[in-house]
Order: structure tokens, then sequence, then C-alpha cells
DNA sequence: CCAATTTACTAGATCGTTCTATCAATCGAT
DNA sequence: ATCGATTGATAGAACGATCTAGTAAATTGG
């Protein structure tokens, strides 16, 4: 195999001398156009294995001022959640001919800044952005005017932008329900940030089905967190510290309840018997935890198939399409607010 | 705020023009060179921010034929450990000035072949590579002769390539002595893959400790799994359903553990007192899970860290250096496999 | 057999940036 | 004054692909 000088790498000028073509013809084979015969088309792809030549498509792309990257920042990797959704953006994207590129801004605004100049400068023709908490609605706005943009999962206040979103207030709502139907009187919302549109969705669900059977809100119930894993930890001890102790949880999210489990547990309560938790997501865990976790569950796959959709839409339509998707939200039962062999026994 | 004419982007040419300076001047600015006045500089500064100026990396990679972009192919998103290392890669690779891409090849070996010939054609100046199972050694060599690479966590049977790895055979047997101290005679090894490298280190530990303590080898003691979360439901099951059971099992890593608990606790088994489970990673579940999780810690921070450390030693050192970096594994002790607080009671 | 079409192929301009010269001032220092 | 540095600025050639507009030969068809 002939080796790389080290100097300079091979291009399609190098092809086209030794398989004694013109540039113009090598650019037809590899992509495959017609307009080159079989015995040149045949002298080119064997030159172009001999001298390993890998094609540039940042010349391709300068020349057509077009590419096919996209881009993809993504809060928090290390929630499954988020890694499931990037998982099913990119698949979609790439079955559609794009290639997409992950990064993790880490739930930092600056580093999200970043994350979209590096993308924009790279070419990126366009972005899905799972923004991190506390991101200005304003820059969201300009980028979206200038840029084929989609946020995903989180809806920012004040942003008029392509979103793909799940079902927030109604899968609270339908948990909630849930938890008042086992019932329970005294409900906490634990996790999430306040400034979360996701976390105010949710919440709003929350109270509207407390409301909704005369129960009166305690703002205390409320608590603020950390959308993690300690944030939950957290969340729920100070929930337990508190006076009169709820004996239901609705979490902001799965990996909050998980965190809240182990809270729970830490105090040696046993979750399912003396107190009910319910999730949000769905995530692989959330069967798998110690009980099983009853949860709302979201298609995170799907989400990003449709936040994927939204975007091609975008990029092929021109800036007119600014529609969006809202997800269902539908609660699934497990163990952890009370055994499900013996629902509702108390009516 | 000036609008962009959609027509065509705004390019060093038109801040020129504006700016009346020359294109070099702009070029110059942009790098904060010296060679341009206060003044010029300002004119230049503000058409970048009238124009909405976007840098086209692309064009200046194309003139200077380098870039900064670098690669990294994970094999599985889904799994929080690899998610973990890659959040690490990224961090060390962007302070360093280098914009890392990340993609995901879930286990697919021709999907992985697509993104690495992809990121070599956008430009990648190295790359990092987890790779997927059953990944060819001759093709990771061709790689590693032309281009900068780097495999992490997993070795490749055959393949002599710069690699971050940690002491899976040293930590197999730490976990296994263990278990052995703690009185266990039957002890299996569950999941993973039989092909993979990390697999055979591990159970070459496993096997060595339970040799040194004379006991005799049963193949059937060693079930083969994907290394996911059902995989470790399936390994489990099957090793439950033998004929004599084992009383303590060492896992392929975390998610095969977690897999495993499960398959346990549908048997009826209460982990840590009918049966001992240990783990490997130490991923953040582990410590969450009911019991938690007795594991092998693996750094994968600093896994993620040194593999980029030797990847940009590649990358500015030239073809020459091609170094490996082990890490240390060692384990923690937690509830699945008795209480810690009555250890060795038996002795 | 000649005009019209198709096929195979190519030279040169072009995308947006950086690099290499080169040039005209300005400034000290001989 | 004159020479050499230093500073500020610039024109034109790259980088590696694609696109436009064209040419020469082969094929069609009446």
């Amino acid at each position: 195999m002939l080796q790389n000088t080290e100097k300079r790498n091979v291009t399609i000028v190098d092809i086209a001398r030794v398989a004694n073509v013109s540039r113009a013809a090598v650019s037809l084979v590899l992509r495959s156009r017609p307009g080159v015969g079989a015995e040149a088309r045949a002298r080119v792809l064997g030159a172009m294995r001999d001298l390993g030549y890998v094609y540039n498509r940042g010349a391709a792309n300068l020349r057509q001022s077009r590419s096919s990257v996209v881009g993809m920042i993504i809060n928090d990797l290390s929630n499954p959640f988020f890694a499931q959704l990037a998982i099913g953006i990119e698949r979609a994207l790439s079955i559609s001919g794009y290639m997409p590129f992950i990064a993790n801004s880490a739930e930092s605004v600056v580093r999200q800044k970043d994350l979209v100049r590096s993308m924009r400068e790279h070419g990126a023709v366009g972005l899905i952005l799972c923004p991190a908490l506390e991101t200005d609605a304003k820059a969201l706005n300009e980028l979206s005017a200038a840029f084929p943009l989609v946020v995903a999962v989180r809806r920012i206040a004040g942003a008029r932008v392509a979103a793909a979103v799940s079902e927030n207030e109604l899968g609270a709502h339908r948990a909630t329900q849930h938890l008042l139907a086992l019932g329970h009187r005294r409900i906490a919302f634990i996790g999430g940030r306040l400034t979360a549109i996701v976390r105010k969705d949710r919440v709003a669900g929350y109270r509207a089905a407390l409301e909704n059977d005369g129960i009166a809100l305690d703002p205390l119930l409320e608590v603020e967190s950390m959308p993690t894993r300690v944030g939950g930890v957290d969340a729920m001890s100070a929930a337990l510290a508190m006076a009169e102790r709820p004996t239901a949880c609705l979490c902001f999210n799965d990996v909050v309840a998980l965190g809240a489990m182990i809270a729970a547990q830490r105090h040696g309560l046993k979750v399912g018997d003396d107190l009910a938790i319910v999730g949000f997501d769905d995530i692989a865990e959330a069967s798998l935890a110690t009980p099983p976790l009853t949860t709302v569950a979201v298609d995170a796959e799907a989400l990003g198939e449709h936040a994927a959709r939204l975007l091609l839409d975008q990029i092929r339509g021109g800036a007119a399409a600014a529609g969006s998707y809202i997800g269902d939200a539908q609660l699934v039962v497990r163990e952890s607010c009370g055994s499900n062999a013996q629902p509702r026994a108390w009516q």
C-alpha cells in the first residue's frame, strides 16, 4: 500500500494526474454522477484506492456554500433521558443524510453560547438545542431569526422558536390524579428549578389536579432543586424535614425521583408503603428501581425524531416553518405508589 | 439590526468594504494579531457586529490545511459509563482549544466505519474511539498508521494502537478475592461478549484469583451476554437456572450487574443475603441501587482526560508517540455482597 | 449524408479565508 | 541627510473541491 508522503495530503488533482483525467471528471466520479465513461471511472477509483484519498468535505462545502452537518447541543448528557434523546435525534438525522454532531453544555449558558458559535462557524446548517437552564429568550429569538433552530424538551419563556416538547401539564395532572385516587391528600412537588418552563408546566398540572379536588395548595410543598439525582436527594431530605410531611411526591423527573427514593430510604421510609413517589420521563432505570418507579412516560426517541423533522422542514422550506410538536405523556403505574396488586383498596 | 439578505452570507470581503480596509486587515483583526491600527480595528469590529458576520472556519481550515476538530465515537451512549467518559474527554479537549464532536456507533461496526470516514472527511485532526464490539484490528492498524488515533476503554486484539484503558485483570482479581474472602466458593462471571478483550482480561483476573485459592474452574459459570442491562437480566436468569447455582457473581460491568440484580430479585433472591453481586465501573447508579452495589471503580473522567492527552501528543508530536495509559481499578465495598457492618462473620 | 442530439471530457472561475510578498510611511540612530 | 527598522496596510496567490460553459467525438434520424 502506498503511503502518503506526510507533507501534503492527496487531493483530486493527484487522483486526476494518476488516472490521467481532469479534476472535473474525478469530481463527477466522487459524486457518482453520469458523464464519465466506465474505463475512466475505473481508473479514478483505482487511483483513489491506491493513494489513500480522503474526500475534503470542507472544500466542497465552501464551494457549494451548503453542508450537511447539523449541531446538537445537549444540556446534560449524564442524564439518561437526554442521552436517549440524543440517540434518537442522531438516528433520525443520519437516515436523512445529515451528519449530526453532539456536544454537551453541562447546563452552562456560556459554554452553550460558545458551542452555538462554534457550530455555526463550522458550517452547521441547523441546530437542535436542549437549552441549558437560564437560557436567554432574546438571544434564542435572534439566533432563530438567522438560523434554523429547534429547541427540544425545554421551552424557554418568551422564545418564539420551533419546539419539540411533551405534554408536561397534562402528564403532571394525570400523575397527581393518580395519587389523589389512591387517597393521598398531602402531595408534594419535588425538585426542578423554579425558572424552568418545564417545571412551571408540570407544577401547573399538579396544582390544577389538586384544586380540582378542592385541596388547598401549600407553597411549602413545592420544593426546588437542581434537576439531578443529588438534587433529588436534597429536595426530598428537605421535604422529610418538614413538620407536616407529605405522604406522596410527584417528582420533577426520574433522576430526581431516584434521588428522592434514596433520601426516603435513608430516612427509614419504605417507598410504596410509607411514601408514594412518582417520576417523569420513564428512563430505563425507572422500571429497574426498587421498587419499580411509577412515572409519566415520555418517548424520548419520538421526541428526537420530531425535533429532527422540524429542523429539516426549516432547513428545506426556508425560514417559513416554525411549527412545533407536543408528545404525549402517559402515566405508567408501577409499584412506587403502593403495590400494583391491590390498587385503590381503600375505596 | 441589519438583516442578512438571505441570498449570500456575509464574508470578510463585505466587512472589508464597509470598514474601508483590505481583506487581509480584517483577517488580522479576526485572529487578533498585530499589524492593524486602533481605529481601523475599531471600524472592522463595528462592521462585523452590524452585518452579523459569522466566521467561516471551513474556509480557514482549507487554507491552513489544519483544523481543530477532533472526533469522538462512543460505542454506547446509553451506558452511563461511556456517557461520563465522553463528558470527560470533551472537557479535556475543549480546554486544550480543540472542538470535539461526539457520535454514537451503537455497537455497529458499519456505522462506526461510516462515522470514521465522515469525521476524516470533515477534517478531524484526530479521533478517540471507544470501539464497537467485533471491531476489526487490521482496519484499526491501517487507520492508526494514517491518522492520529486513540482507543479508549476497550483494547482490540491484535491492534497496535495508543490506548487508554483500565486495570481490568487486576480489578477483577481484587473483586474475586473479596468474594473468596467472604467465603464464597461457587462464583460466576456474568455477562459481556466472549470476543471482547475487556472481558478476557476481567475473566483472566477472575480465574487467576480462583486458581490461587485452589478452586476448580467451571466453564458453565462463565455466562456470556450483551454488555447491557437486558444482557445482565438474561445472563443472570441463565445462571439461576443452573442445577448448581452460584452463590456469588462477578459481573462484566455495572449495567450488567444492575440487570443481574433485577433477575435475582425476580427469582425471589435477596441480593446481599442470598446472593453476592459485584459490578465493574462504579457508575453513578451503583451507589444508589438497592442494595448499593459493590463494584470495581474506574475513573471515567480520568480515563477520558488521559485519552485526550494521548491524542494531543500524537497530533502535536507527529506519528511518533503511541504510548498508552492504564488507569487504576479499586474495589469499592458496598452492600451487595452482604452487609458491610458484619463482614467475614463466618471466619 | 448532414443536421441535431447525446456522451465524454475539460479549462477556468469560484467559494471564504490565510499566507507571502511588497510598499509607503514614520522613527530613530548614525 | 541617509540608512535601516518598525509599523500599517495591501494585492494576489494559494487551499481543494464544484460549477459553468464549452469542445470534440459518437450517435441518432430523416
